[in-house]
RNA sequence: GCGAGAGUGGCGAAACUGGCAAACGCACUGGACUUAGGAUCCAGUGGGCGAAAGCCCUUGGGGGUUCAACUCCCCCCUCUCGCACCA
């Protein structure tokens, strides 16, 4: 079975070997050349790497080494996102300390990656838990704790009971945490923030300014960030002078429609509003019950709204009217005002409390004729709105903003969805948060020059709960920077996401220690001109990463507004349908792929079997079918090995078929140079090399006797540089075992990359389909660019076309040049 | 419910600004070479009718625009992903 293989085990280890020894992927700031700065998403070093690692990296290292032949200098570098709760969990499990676990993965892991042969300049690999890295965003900590970008509060946030943690809002998805699906639970705790809603309309303009973003990442920042602008007023309480509601809306308009008004259960305006004992115990009960529901209950899909009556009723200030006041479980306190004026006959939410508690409705917009729904919230000319009556909904939103303002009684309003980014994890593993709490001077930031704070490796994880740094006295008790007095860290740590926010600065000057980074060098490196790595992290890394880099800016480190230009967002490797996963036992292990098939294979594979942003249906013998292709190529080019080594350089055909065959080399060219470049699409660049392969093949047993000797060596080896050349950046072990082969000397890869001679893509004729009536009927042959003329009357003579289309039935004829000729009859 | 994307052979997929649907690969069938082959090479392979030449049909369904529609427009169906009481 392997008797007839090429030896890629021979052969990539040896390449990996070289490129190794000659440094050949290490870079520097070369300001004469153009820079390309190539990045895939960093792993977390969980132990091996998996299908969906070969896939992004393959993809990267084509991109990276195209960018390499095409003259650029390319930064490629890798690193680990090493800090996370398994290597906790693995401690807890087996007792090892998490460092050692840690490390020992990465060791694994990069071995692994080195046998792909990916193009990494590895003198730049970053770890992001050792303290030289860390060190600096705990000074951006500081900094932004001094410009109020960093702070600390008691709030309600996501517990969850498994990982022992808080869970930012990105990190919760449908009311589970994202790295164990165990339900969230809220919990109220005093916790550390990053104050990205202060960057909530910078994330959200850029949004339109990034078109090298997938528009469904895009779609999903904008989502996450949700601006709404609206209003905010006041309702008066009636009989309680002094005291309102406060509420947001975002349709002002709409203000004469409506008919009651809801508090959040938890509002604690309610508390005030309370009569007597009785309503006070009804209020009671009703939170509990709300309570009793489970994050997933609350957001489940149409449930039905339940409110409470309350005895206090409020003023609508446009109309003087008393209305009932509510509260009930619809409204939630996280949002807005926790407040809201509720119009049943413009909003279906209302509309479904309004029916089921028998409350009024009033339509404040002109329904469209037929109209048969329920709340009506298009647009429309306004009725029953007093004033408002007879404008639009957009003229009339802006009236009643004016007319709140000029009584004092309201503002115009922007509220987003974003929430601040809680970062404090109570878990170990992760970069400690640099501040002090002392017994005289309260919460301290640590003094710069005492940077880093250093984790401490001997702790106890016990993972019975709370941070085990608290029972490190070591660690805990220390001088208050400020007074020297006794004072305690903090023993919460941060979360991963911000070590991730920053690695890709990191990279451009990963040992220099006077900062976070080198600013020239940054200044030469960034922006990442193309990010690669999976949807999953379409609002949690990716809208850090950008919040992060804005803070860095406007502390003046770096130019950049953004980190990214563009993003290829790749999708899934699964297999028999379903994500690669142990309990379904269709895994497939990139360790044994490589040693049967070669790491040539393995990325070969992954990169024609599918467009990179489509999930990839793994299959074996295509795998195969890859690893035959790049036998035929071996064999191929090994097999002409004397005639190619003796031919030269280049050809210039003096036969038909000579001309013809080197059209196709060059027309390959044009095709995978145009596929990588412009749509990543590296699977019609596969094919288009695997068709090329096949025009080899096909000359070589065709053209032996036909052709003077010169010019089909000559060929030949145009045609087989050629290959090498494309191939190289898919597959670069074989192609630079290969070029070295046919005596070259230097690596492919310092080799330009080919272009297309635009003599040989000139073609002397070229075939025609002749349709009638939208039908082929016929093929003919004409010079390039003959004249309409000429092809229409070609076509017409043709034998089959005339017994379809007779000349007296000919009513028309379509000629597109050098495509095809249409001729329409008359029936 | 809202938003985004997608529906093409037995399978993964191609088809540039409307111009030969199914490139390339897998699987399958037949043949060659072989002691043998699951290696390699050659031929075939969307469906139907036909001995063949050829004819008809076919890109989720239905309409439309056009000389010409996988591609553009309208309606409908299905699937995937994201958001989901955000006022």
């Amino acid at each position: 079975m392997s008797s007839d293989r090429y030896p890629f085990l021979e052969i990539e280890s040896k390449w990996q070997r070289i490129w190794e020894q000659r440094r050949q992927f290490q870079v520097s700031e070369d300001p004469s050349r153009p820079k390309f700065y190539c990045l895939e998403m960093f792993p977390y070093p969980s132990g091996r790497i998996h299908m969906g690692h070969v896939r992004v990296y393959a993809i990267g290292d084509v991109l990276a080494r195209f960018k390499w032949m095409r003259g650029y200098n390319v930064l490629h570098p890798m690193g680990w996102d090493a800090f996370g709760l398994p290597a906790e969990n693995a401690a807890i499990e087996h007792g090892v300390h998490p460092a050692i676990w840690t490390y020992e993965n990465i060791d694994y892991m990069r071995a692994q990656l080195k046998k792909m042969g990916l193009s990494y300049d590895w003198s730049r690999e970053v770890t992001t838990c050792e303290p030289s890295y860390y060190k600096w965003e705990q000074l951006i900590f500081i900094k932004m704790l001094e410009r109020g970008l960093a702070y600390r509060r008691r709030s309600t946030v996501n517990w969850c009971p498994s990982c022992q943690t808080v869970l930012a809002n990105e990190q919760v998805e449908d009311g589970r945490c994202w790295r164990c699906a165990s339900e969230v639970t809220p919990r109220e705790i005093e916790g550390w923030f990053f104050k990205i809603t202060a960057y909530a309309e910078e994330l959200l303009a850029w949004c339109d300014r990034l078109p090298g973003w997938p528009e469904r990442v895009m779609t999903m920042q904008r989502n996450w960030i949700g601006k709404s602008e609206g209003a905010e007023f006041d309702l008066p309480v009636a009989g309680r002078p002094g005291l309102a509601v406060r509420v947001f809306t975002t349709r002002p308009d709409t203000v004469f429609g409506m008919t009651y008004a809801v508090l959040a259960p938890e509002h604690p305006l309610v508390d005030r509003l309370v009569a007597d004992d009785r309503e006070r115990a009804a209020v009671e009960a009703f939170r509990a019950e709300v309570a009793r529901q489970s994050e997933i209950e609350r957001t489940a899909a149409d449930r039905p709204k339940r409110g409470l009556r309350l005895g206090a009723r409020v003023v609508n200030p446009f109309t003087g009217a008393e209305i009932p006041l509510f509260i009930a479980d619809y409204v939630l306190m996280g949002y807005g005002t926790g407040a809201i004026m509720a119009v049943p006959g413009e909003d279906q939410r209302d509309w479904d409390f309004a029916r089921a508690n028998g409350l009024p409705i009033i339509e404040t917009v002109q329904r469209p004729p037929g109209w048969t729904g329920e709340a009506y919230t298009g647009d429309g000319i306004k009725i029953n709105s007093g004033f408002l009556d007879g404008l639009t909904v957009a003229e009339a939103k802006r009236r009643a903003v004016e007319w709140l303002v000029e009584r004092g009684l309201g503002e115009a309003k922007v509220n987003y969805r974003l929430r601040d980014w809680g970062i404090s994890r109570q878990r170990y593993w992760g970069a400690p948060i640099p501040v002090l709490y002392c017994e005289r001077c309260g919460m301290v930031p640590e003094k710069e020059e005492n940077l880093p704070v250093v984790l401490p490796r001997d702790v106890q994880i016990s993972g019975k709960g709370g941070s085990p740094l608290a029972e490190v006295a070591s660690f805990v008790n220390a001088p208050c920077p400020a007074c020297g007095g006794r004072a305690r860290r903090e023993t919460d740590t941060m979360d991963t996401f911000v070590e991730s926010s920053w690695y890709f600065l990191r990279y451009c000057s990963p040992h220099y220690e006077g900062g976070m980074f080198e600013p020239r060098a940054a200044e030469y490196w960034m922006p990442v001109d193309q990010y690669i790595g999976g949807i999953e992290h379409a609002v949690l890394h990716l809208l850090y990463a950008r919040f992060y880099t804005k803070v860095l800016r406007d502390l003046g480190l770096t130019k950049v507004d953004e980190p990214f230009q563009a993003l290829l967002s790749q999708g899934m490797v699964i297999k028999d349908g379903a994500k690669m996963s142990k309990s379904r036992g269709n895994v497939v292990d990139p360790d044994d792929l490589i040693r049967t098939f070669g790491a040539d294979t393995a990325r070969l594979f992954s990169l024609f079997a599918a467009p990179p942003e489509k999930d990839l249906e793994w299959n074996d013998h295509g795998v195969e079918g890859c690893s035959r292709f790049l036998n035929r190529v071996w064999r191929l080019v090994l097999g002409r090995l004397d005639e190619i080594r003796s031919a030269l350089a280049t050809a210039a055909p003096s036969t038909a078929e000579g001309r013809a065959f080197r059209r196709t080399i060059h027309e390959t060219i044009a095709r995978v140079t145009h596929d990588i470049e412009r749509e990543f699409h590296f699977n019609t660049a596969v094919s288009a090399i695997m068709e090329l392969v096949n025009a080899l093949q096909a000359f070589d047993q065709a053209s032996t006797d036909r052709m003077p000797a010169g010019e089909r060596a000559a060929l030949l080896r145009e045609g087989v540089e050629t290959l090498l050349r494309l191939l190289a950046p898919f597959c670069p072990h074989i192609t630079e075992e290969l070029w070295e082969r046919l005596g070259h000397s230097g690596s492919l890869f310092r080799a330009p990359w080919p272009e297309p001679d635009p003599g040989a893509l000139v073609r002397e004729a070229v075939e025609l389909v002749v349709q009638v009536d939208g039908k082929v009927r016929g093929r003919v042959t004409v010079g390039v660019d003959a004249p309409e003329e000429e092809v229409r009357r070609r076509a017409l003579a043709d034998d089959r076309v005339r017994a379809w289309a007779p000349a007296d039935r000919v009513a028309r004829v379509v000629v597109v040049p050098n495509r095809l000729v249409n001729i329409v009859t008359r029936r």
